[in-house]
DNA sequence: CATGAATATTTCCGATAGGAAAGTTTCCGA
DNA sequence: TCGGAAACTTTCCTATCGGAAATATTCATG
C-alpha cells in the first residue's frame, strides 16, 4: 500500500517543521551555524539546507545536530503545538478545568494538555459497581497511571486477568493495551489517572 | 572543532542501537518487513538495511518507519536500557520497593525507575512542620506533578513566593526550577509525586 | 527430503545527501 | 559610504540513500 496523498502532505509538512524547529532552537540559544557545525561534526552549508528544508538530514546528521546544538537526539522530534514553558508552574486548585461526564465516571483535568507537558493528570470518580465505559476498552498512546485514593477499583485489561486494588495502592501499564476502571464495591471510588501526552495519531496495537 | 574519535565512535553506537531498536520493535509488535514497508509507504529493502545498519535512514524514512511501525516519532528516539516492556503492566501493593528516609521525608517509590518508562511515582510523608531537605532545594531535568493526598503543604519554589496546597490539591511544574517541599501544619502531611524520567544528561540552558 | 509460500537479503541504478570552496548578504565602525 | 568581517547561501561533485526486482532463506506440510 502506497502512502496516502494526505499522509504525505503530513510528511511534508513534517519535514518544514522540523526544519524550522531547528533554526528556532539554535537561534533560540544564540548559535551561528558555524558553531553548531564545529561542536556537532558537520559542515556549515548541510546545516543551512536542513534549516531551510532543502536537505532531509540522515540519522547521523540528526545525531550530529544534536551534539552541535547541545540537546538531547529525542527533543529534537518533540513538537511545538501549545507549549509547557521551560520553568513553567501550574497550580491545580479544584474544578478549573470543569467536570467532565462520561456513563459511570466523573473527572476533571486537574491542568490543561498542552504540548510539550509530558503529564496529563485527572482526578474522578467511578459510580458504585458500575464500569467507566460499558461498550469497549480505552485504548490510546502512551502510558498510564492509576491510583486509588479512596475505595476499591477493578481494572479490566485486555488480554490479561481484573486487578483489583484497595485504597492506596496503583497500577502503572502502557496504555496501549486496552484498559476500563470499574468501581468495585458498593460506593464511589476516588482515582487519581496520571497519563502521558496523547499522541496525535492514532494509537496502535501492539 | 572536528568531533572527536570517540564522539564518532558514540554516534556508530548510537546508530547501531538504533538499527537494531528498529528490528526488537518491529519483532516485538509481530510486524513483518513488507507490512511496515506497506503501512509506512518505503521499500522493503530500505527497511531490511536500515535495520542492519547497512544504511542511515533520512528524516522521510524515520517518519515513514514510525508510520509503519505505529509509533510516534519520538518514540524511535528514546534510548533502551532496561526498558518498559510495550504492553507492560505493572501493580503496586504497598511498600514493594523499599521506604527511603531523607531528613524529613519519607517515600517509596511505587514502581522502578527504569527506562522507556515515562512516568516516576512515588509516595511520601512529610513530618509536621518540617521541609524535605533543610540544605538547599532540588532540581533535576524533567517535570513533577505534586498531589496532597492528606494534610497541607507548602512547596517552596526557586524564585517565587511559595505555594500552599490543601488535601486534594496538586502542583505541576518544569522540576529544573528548584524546589523543596514541607508540611504546613502541625500534623504530617501524605503527598504523590509523579516525575516525567530523570534524563541522564545534564539539562540545557535555553 | 521435496514443494511452495512467506519472509528477508542482495543487486543494480537513479535520486539525493553532504562536504569544500566560492559567492552572497548582513552588519557593523570609521 | 566604504571596507571588512561575520554569517549565511550556492555551486559542484562524490558518496550514499532508497526503490524495483531478482535472489536467498526460512518454515510448514506432505
Amino acid at each position: 500500500m502506497a502512502p496516502r496523498n494526505e499522509d504525505i502532505l503530513d510528511e511534508q509538512a513534517s519535514r518544514a517543521r522540523m526544519a524550522t524547529r531547528l533554526r528556532n532552537l539554535r537561534e533560540a540559544k544564540g548559535l551561528t551555524i558555524q558553531t553548531v557545525a564545529e561542536r556537532g561534526g558537520l559542515a556549515i552549508s548541510t546545516i543551512s539546507k536542513i534549516e531551510r528544508n532543502l536537505m532531509a538530514p540522515t540519522y547521523d546528521r540528526f545525531a550530529r545536530l544534536a551534539r552541535g546544538l547541545g540537546v538531547d537526539l529525542a527533543e529534537l522530534f518533540v513538537e511545538d503545538g501549545t507549549r509547557f514553558e521551560p520553568g513553567g508552574v501550574a497550580v491545580a486548585r479544584r474544578g478549573e478545568y470543569g467536570y467532565h461526564e462520561t456513563e459511570n465516571y466523573t473527572y476533571e483535568m486537574l491542568f490543561p494538555a498542552v504540548r510539550g507537558k509530558r503529564m496529563v493528570p485527572m482526578m474522578g470518580t467511578l459510580k458504585p459497581r458500575e464500569r467507566m465505559q460499558v461498550d469497549r476498552m480505552v485504548s490510546h498512546a502512551g502510558e498510564e497511571f492509576l491510583l486509588v485514593l479512596d475505595g476499591r477499583v477493578r481494572v479490566e485489561l485486555d488480554g490479561m486477568e481484573d486487578v483489583v486494588l484497595d485504597t492506596g495502592e496503583s497500577l502503572y501499564f502502557d496504555s496501549a493495551r486496552g484498559h476500563l476502571y470499574a468501581s468495585a464495591q458498593d460506593a464511589p471510588a476516588r482515582i487519581l489517572v496520571v497519563c502521558t501526552e496523547f499522541d496525535s495519531d492514532e494509537p496502535e496495537r501492539g
